[in-house]
DNA sequence: GATGAATGAGGGTTCATTCAT
DNA sequence: TATGAATGAACCCTCATTCAT
C-alpha cells in the first residue's frame, strides 16, 4: 500500500498541491467572487473538474487555502522562552515579517478583509490574527474577555495594514525598524486594554 | 424651472434617494459581488431598470453610495478650534462614533476592505479613513510622506476595527471610554511615526 | 385656423421633421436593430417620448423614413418625353445619381437589404428599386411577369451596388461614365429578359 | 488519443455541428439581431451555454457559420480546364446553382447584405461573392483594380438576387436557363468593365 | 405638444457543478 | 483519477413603450 503511493496516489497528491498553490495566488490577486474555478485550474494546469473532485466546492478550496496558509505561517514561529517578553515579541514579528516578505502573495489574501458571505469567517480570522494572538498569549492576556479581544482585533488589523504597506513600498525599510514600529503600536494597544478593562493585568514591554 | 422641481423632478430625486438608501443597506450586508441590482431595486421598491437610469451601472451606484456616505460623515465633524489639540481629537471621535452608532449599517460598508477589483479604491479609502485623516491634519502630520502615510493607514484600520467591534458588542461601553481607547492607540501610532521617520515633527497629546 | 399653424402646430411639424431627418441618418449608419429610439431623439434634439407620439412605434418611424425618401427621390425624376428611350434612361440615371451624390447618407439606408423581419418589405423595395422600375416602365417592360420581375430585381441590385461603390470611391468617376456603365449593365439585363421569357417584347437601347 | 475521438470528442464535435446547423437555419431566417442564442441552442437541442463553450460569443458562432458555408460552397466548384472559358463559367454556375438549390436555406443567409455593425464584413463578402470572384479569376480580370472591383461587386449582387428569386419561384425554370441568363448579365458586366477602365483586357465569352 | 421618469421583458454571457468516458 | 463537455440558473444591462406632469 505504501508503495502504491508512488503511483496514482502520489500524483493525486501532487494535483491537490498544484491546485492549492494556484488557488493561493488567485485568491490573493482578486476577491473571492472574481476568481473562477477555471482560473485556478488553468493556473494549476489541470482540468477544472478536479476542484470538485478534491475539495468538493469552490469554498472548500478557499477554506483549505486558508488552513494551509495558517499552518505554514505558524510553523515559522520560534521564540526563545528564556528571553524577556519584549524580546520574544520582537522575535515573533521578525519571523512573521520575514516569512511574509518571502511570500508576499499572502498579503493580498490576508488583508482585504472577509467577505461576510463566505462561511469561513472563523478560519479567516484565525489566519489573519495568528501572529497577534500569539503575542497576546505571550503577554498572558486573555483572548476571550471582551475588552482584550476588542483591542486584539484592532491591533491585529493595524499590524496587518502596516505589514501590507511595508510589503508594497519600493525601498522597504529594515525589518527591525518595522518591528519597533509594531512594538510602538503594541504599546499603545496595551494602554488601550488597561483603559478598557482595568481588571486585566497588563504587562509592560 | 424652479416650479418643476416640486413635480416630476422631485419624484426623480426621491427615487434616486430610495435607491441610494437601499444600496447602502445592501452593500453593507453583503460583499459587492453578492448584491444584485435587482436586490437593491426591490429593496427600494422600484424597477431595476432605474439603476441604469440614475447611476449608469451597478458600480456607479456603489460609487455614489460611497460618496454620499463620505459627505454625510464629514458633515458631522465639528471641533472647537480654541481647544487643545488632544481635546479636538476627542471631539472629532466623539462626533464620529456618535454618528456611526446612529447609523450602524455603515460599519458593514466601511470595514470589510476594498474589493481590489472595484475601480473605486480611492473613493473607498477616502471614506474609510476620513476620520483618521482629519486627525492627522489636526496634528499637523503630513498625509503623503511614506512613514506618516503608512502609520495613518494602520491607525485608521485599528480605529475602524475597534469601532466595528464596539458597535457589535451588546452592552456598548460608553462612548467616552472608546474615545480614550482610541487616544491610547493614537499615542502608540504617534510614537510609531517618530520611529519610522524621525524627520517628522510629531506633537504629543 | 390657418394662423394657428404658426403656433403649436408648426412647432409640432418641425419636431416631426427633425425626427425624420435624424432617423434617416441613424438608420443609414447602422442596421435597424442597432438604432435606438433614444439615439434618434437625441440626434433630433427632442425627448424620446415623441417618437411614440408622432409615429406610434419605432417601425412607424422607419416606415415613414422610407416613404419620405421614396417621395423625395421620385421628385427628381424628369425625362424629356420627346427624346429617344435610351436618352431618357440616361436622363433618369443622371438625375438619380446626382441626387444620391448630394445625399449620400441614403446609400447606407438603401443598400444593405431588408431585414426580413421588418414588416416593411414592400415599402423598402419600392424605394430601393424606384429608379429601375421607372426604367422598366420607360422601356415598356412588364413589372409583374415573373421573368421580367426577376431581372428587374437583379438589375436594381446591380445598379444599387454600383452606385454605392461609386459614392464610396474617393476620386469619383464622372457621372456620365457611371451612366454609361449602367447602360451596359442594362443591356445585359435586357438580353437576360429575352432569354428568360421570349414572349416579352424587349426594345433595344 | 486517436481512440478518444470515438468517445467524448466525437460527441463534442457532433454538438458543434448541431449548433452550426441550427445557426445556419436561424441566421438565414431572420436578421442577426433577431436571432437569439437561445433560439439556436433550442433548435440544436442543447443548452444555450454551449454556444459560449464552443464559439465564445454569438458573433463567433455567426462567423463560423459564414466560414463553414464558404468552405462548403467552394468545395463544389469544379471546372474543366480544357474547356473554353465561357463553358467553364457555365460549369461553375451550374455547380453553384445546383448546390444552392439543394441548400436553399443559404439564400436567406447570403442575400440580405451585411449588418455593417457585425465585424465580419470581409468574411461575409467572401462568401457572398465567392462564385463571382471565381468567374473573375477565370476570365483573368483583376480583383483589386477599382473599376473591375466595382463591377465585380455589382455583378455578384445581380447574380445573388437572381438566384434568390429563382429559388423562391414555385416552378423553378431549368438551371440551364438561369445559367444563360447569368451569362447575359455577365456579358453586360464585361462591357461595363471596358467602359469603366479601358486599360483592362477583357475577354469575350 | 413635450418631457423624461418609470417599467419590465428579454437579451448575451458567465460559471459552479455534474457526470459519462 | 482525470477530463472537459454539458447544464441551466442567475447575473447585468438595454431599450421600446407608457404616462403623469
Amino acid at each position: 500500500m505504501e508503495l502504491l503511493r508512488s503511483g496514482r496516489q502520489a500524483s493525486a497528491e501532487e494535483t491537490r498541491r498544484k491546485l492549492l498553490e494556484a488557488a493561493l495566488h488567485q485568491f490573493s490577486a482578486r476577491p473571492y467572487a472574481e476568481v473562477t474555478v477555471s482560473d485556478v485550474a488553468r493556473t494549476a494546469g489541470v482540468a477544472h473538474g478536479l476542484v470538485s473532485h478534491h475539495f468538493g466546492h469552490k469554498q472548500g478550496l478557499y477554506l483549505e487555502v486558508l488552513r494551509e496558509t495558517n499552518r505554514r505561517i505558524r510553523e515559522t514561529y520560534r521564540t526563545d522562552p528564556e528571553a524577556a517578553v519584549g524580546e520574544q515579541v520582537r522575535q515573533l514579528y521578525r519571523a512573521h515579517l520575514t516569512y511574509l516578505a518571502e511570500h508576499d502573495e499572502l498579503a493580498g489574501l490576508l488583508l482585504p478583509g472577509t467577505d461576510a458571505s463566505l462561511q469561513v469567517g472563523e478560519e479567516f480570522d484565525a489566519v489573519r490574527t495568528a501572529c497577534a494572538r500569539e503575542v497576546w498569549l505571550l503577554l498572558g492576556l486573555p483572548l476571550e474577555r471582551p475588552g482584550s479581544a476588542m483591542v486584539l482585533a484592532s491591533f491585529a488589523r493595524a499590524a496587518d495594514e502596516l505589514t501590507f504597506r511595508w510589503l508594497g513600498v519600493c525601498g522597504r525599510p529594515e525589518i527591525d525598524v518595522i518591528v519597533e514600529v509594531l512594538v510602538d503600536l503594541l504599546t499603545g494597544a496595551l494602554h488601550a486594554v488597561r483603559t478598557l478593562d482595568p481588571g486585566i493585568d497588563v504587562p509592560s514591554l
